[in-house]
DNA sequence: CAGTAGCGTTTACGGCTGTAATCTAATTAC
DNA sequence: GTAATTAGATTACAGCCGTAAACGCTACTG
């Protein structure tokens, strides 16, 4: 029985499917009725239609399926650290040379960065800054 | 005669018509076949395709065009700037609590800042942070 | 045992996309 | 002035997406 092999064509998600995705990322395995429950909050879509988005999500990969009994339970393939930096990434390489520095100078050219951004930004670089220092001299 | 609305519902564009705005972008205004000869090198696109994708655009009220002859002259109605920004905020609402913050964060935890990439933030953030302080103090 | 309820599967359908080919009206070329 | 070229407009068509409804099988229920 060959194995299951890893993620390779960047698994594409949706968008209606990845409302989905993040209440199996948020607690899995569910069950289709839970994931429904969870959702019955956010979203007003009918039961069918969450239905269909796990299926689809089934074949595309991202989500798999283990038996239980008469139902299944579906659990993330497709974790949500890698596809939040694929989304990143793609973003970044379609409209900012690929790179981050840019796209917060961006945001900075049109006063979308708040005090506690900046200040959050400091702190981070800081710490990279010396991260950087160390690997200078060890 | 009424005048030209500003842009409200923030216009979507996909991705093989936002290739057709970069050259736009880049100059304007331009007649198809000119158009189609600076994605020439690009795209392998037919004519046909990149007339489309204009069309659609001028649907979208994305572009403008102006008669020129037996021919129109196509340029953009929609700003790169507000186009970028609006992606922008679109990906960091979906991903990352709309803060920009949390985005660089992401990478750094995954590795993908270069040093070029931290040096650049570093000077922003210390531009921002005079700016901040001139606040303070004026 | 036959009907009902529950769960997953299949089908539906209009809109957007990628990618063109074809049509039509105007224009330029013999 | 009739033919060929050209520019834009219309039509095409398959695949993905949002949003469901309908179908079919299995498991209780009376």
């Amino acid at each position: 029985m060959p194995m299951q092999a890893p993620i390779q064509t960047p698994i594409q998600i949706s968008d209606a499917e990845s409302t989905v995705m993040d209440v199996l990322w948020q607690r899995s395995p569910l069950a289709a009725e839970e994931v429904v429950a969870a959702l019955a909050a956010r979203q007003d879509w009918q039961e069918a239609t969450i239905k269909t988005l796990l299926n689809r999500l089934l074949n595309k990969g991202a989500i798999e399926a283990q038996k239980d009994g008469r139902r299944y339970l579906y659990s993330p393939r497709l974790r949500r650290e890698d596809w939040v930096m694929g989304e990143s990434e793609s973003l970044l390489a379609r409209l900012f040379d690929g790179r981050v520095a840019p796209l917060v100078a961006h945001f900075s050219q049109h006063r979308k960065l708040t005090a506690a951004d900046v200040a959050e930004l400091r702190q981070l670089v800081e710490t990279l800054d010396e991260e950087t220092a160390h690997d200078r001299e060890p």
